[in-house]
DNA sequence: TCGTTCATGTAACGCGTTACATGATTGC
DNA sequence: GCAATCATGTAACGCGTTACATGAACGA
């Protein structure tokens, strides 16, 4: 069955999604470019490949640089598998884009699920969005509650601690009641138009 | 050699320290009370309690609970084992303490190190923070760098996500210079009154 | 008595890393 | 020629989870 629900698997059809690229680069690319992604080791990239292109979704070129402009293989210069993304390939992604299940709330999930919204409609963002909000929102329930409890017993440090990761969530929090609001005020100005502006 | 650094061995070792427990509640605690650590299942709990037995750090005990004031165990009323600290232990937990290495300012780690800094000598804590922030400012050079070599190229959303992201670590530094600086304070007085305190 | 919570455990698996092995290409 | 870096891969292991199994104690 291998459940293959990996952020993994996602962030890399992505990616090869925007342009054909060879492991090596999309490496760097989950490292540094899509800023918020961790940094895979090969150890797991190329077996990740590996099944990717097995399930169809990719295919492996071998050829030169594809960002590189000197074309002309002179013999079969260089060993590099460029990876692309195969029609099968670009439907799986746009299936992984319009789940908007619990998944796509947690953390490492959430994350490249905004690092592709661009590619995704409106009101899967807003769901999305959404449901990571109230995520939030139930983990900052347990946790003032869990410190109503406490306070007393515990050392400045703990305590400290506490505050610090609670103030963080709000953040966050607050945060994404500014995307929220944003993708909103979108939507309304386009209704508004598309329904010929009457109210001026 | 089993290289057991994990962070759950010495949360358990920290925890049991303060109290004598038992697995579940334990588990209770770590989700909880020190509001910062992840939620350990049971599945990793056990297993790890079993292995800190064997190395001799932790020692069982059956027996009533151990907050239950109705002692009188009147057959054996319940299959509860208790862990309490062995003096191995306590000097295990001492060493992981005052260690102060790169592993000290990993994200998992730090949490738990901060935690237990109520235990820990003020040398050690300010190493540890001063430790953090300065691989929390190597990040934030990577960041930017990235930032500014990929800006143009990316859309709206990838770019908030990195400024978003850019700014937690910002104020993760922030909070650090305040906690160092009180650090010093409070050093810095005490060493006042420790010589005599002349000036005023 | 019957469901819930307390309490302990294990086996299979998921998902990733580390360490290793290999070799081509580039720049000095 | 030689070092650095680009580039691809694999085997062993680490560390954790899920799902399962078991049973005692408690409250309605």
């Amino acid at each position: 069955m291998s459940r293959r629900s990996g952020v993994l698997e996602f962030a890399v059809l992505g990616l090869v999604r925007e342009s054909p690229m060879h492991g090596y680069e999309l490496r760097k690319r989950l490292n540094t470019s899509l800023g918020v992604f961790r940094a895979f080791s090969y150890g797991s990239l190329y077996p990740c490949l590996k099944t990717l292109v097995q399930q169809g979704w990719l295919a492996e070129e071998p050829g030169g640089d594809p960002g590189d402009p000197r074309g002309t293989p002179l013999s079969n210069r260089r060993a590099k598998i460029v990876y692309r993304l195969t029609a099968e390939g670009k439907e799986r992604f746009e299936e992984l884009l319009s789940q908007t299940g619990p998944d796509a709330w947690e953390d490492e999930h959430f994350g490249v699920r905004f690092a592709f919204f661009g590619q995704t409609s409106r009101d899967v963002r807003m769901r999305v969005l959404e449901g990571r909000r109230s995520r939030l929102e139930e983990r900052l329930a347990k946790m003032r509650a869990s410190m109503a409890r406490t306070r007393e017993k515990l050392d400045a440090y703990t305590l400290e601690l506490q505050r610090h990761g609670m103030e963080s969530v709000e953040r966050e929090v607050r945060w994404l009641n500014e995307l929220i609001e944003s993708e909103r005020e979108e939507r309304d100005r386009r209704d508004q138009r598309d329904r010929g502006d009457t109210t001026t």
